[in-house]
DNA sequence: TGATCGTACTTTACTATGTAAAGGCGGTGG
DNA sequence: CCACCGCCTTTACATAGTAAAGTACGATCA
């Protein structure tokens, strides 16, 4: 029996998981599964995470809810439009790993080189220090937040409700509109509130 | 042997899984150790929640994040602040079963209540139909991202990061004034952003 | 060339977990 | 007194994470 080396690395075994979480759901990664995966029994990857399946969910949310930096060009609004809607997408991309941002922080020398970025903005919005954190703080919860709603409401297994009746008249009113709108709409249009007025 | 009826309710039992993610985490929440902390077999709990531990977290996250129904009194602006302060609050009540909220949606039904609220304070604001939608959406993705953040930060586990350098001029000038800040203070000058001005 | 050794994996084995299936026990209505 | 039902227990099994020890391959050095 000719044993060949797998070749396996961090890099390697973080894709193949979030490849499972992405087909399967954050319940059924295993690593077993993660070992079938990459065509290798499940303790090999031991030997690239020695602290097991908690240091690999850590880099798995490392490489998942990173927050990309801001784009270089355009005036600070532009700037931060453009990494609210990227940094959206990103997550999305990965919705069955978002749990893990409840469990586990992003490190902070993984989320500073964006963060500078998105500070850099708001002082050339003309913020005081203060107000430039409290701006960015409420933009980046409003993304995250954003994307809890757009994850929930994008599953499956909603049980279907009954219609707003008359206990709740502006739900009845507004339902059509709601139902109607686009999460990119939504998205957008929660910007427009988030970001300071020029 | 005197076999005593336990007396398990649905109730009682989401309390009991409660008690046990609030002081061990989501992981330790085991169909086992709820049974002895409720003083019963771990397949009686199957008896109340046929659909087993699926339901039993269904059934949690329907009680830790029911968003509470704002306040009756006050004009519209102080009920959506007060709203958005208690449902942080309750949230924070049980982080630590909060990873359950991109796994599955609050019922609608549970939400209809408080969100009939909500948008009847944004009626009042004068906002149009569109506006009072989004900005109802706005406040609560807020909220909820905001939370995801003073969860993280409030989590031990951060490994403690070089102070900023010079390549990160803002966030070296402002990384005092942020560690000073307060998350109800953060929270609140969030709110100040996402509500409509009068 | 052959001995030695570290790296990258495999094997084996153990404890914990979710849950199906079947069993028992006490009370209730006939 | 008996049959039944609601509530819980027992038993059993497949699957999980992972510690510990084993094995093969390639590089390094004598």
């Amino acid at each position: 029996m000719t044993r060949v080396q797998a070749g396996l690395t961090r890099e390697g075994i973080v894709e193949a998981a979030l490849h499972i979480v992405d087909g399967q759901g954050l319940r059924r990664l295993t690593m077993r599964r993660l070992g079938d995966a990459l065509g290798v029994e499940a303790m090999a990857v031991y030997h690239h995470f020695p602290r097991g399946k908690d240091q690999l969910l850590d880099a798995m949310i490392e490489h998942v809810a990173a927050p990309p930096r801001p784009p270089a060009e355009g005036d600070w609004e532009q700037r931060l439009r453009t990494w609210a809607q990227a940094y959206r997408v990103k997550l999305l991309e990965h919705a069955g790993a978002l749990p893990l941002l409840f469990t586990r922080p992003v490190p902070e020398a993984v989320a500073f080189p964006s963060l500078e970025g998105r500070l850099a903005a708001f002082t050339e919005a003309g913020l005081d220090e203060e107000a430039i954190l409290d701006a960015a703080h409420a933009l980046a919860a409003y993304v995250l937040g954003h994307v809890i709603l757009e994850v929930q409401a994008e599953a499956p297994g909603q049980p279907p409700t009954p219609p707003p009746d008359g206990r709740h008249p502006h739900l009845a009113r507004l339902r059509p509109r709601e139902t109607a709108r686009t999460w990119d709409g939504r998205f957008t249009a929660g910007l427009d509130a988030v970001l300071p007025t020029r």
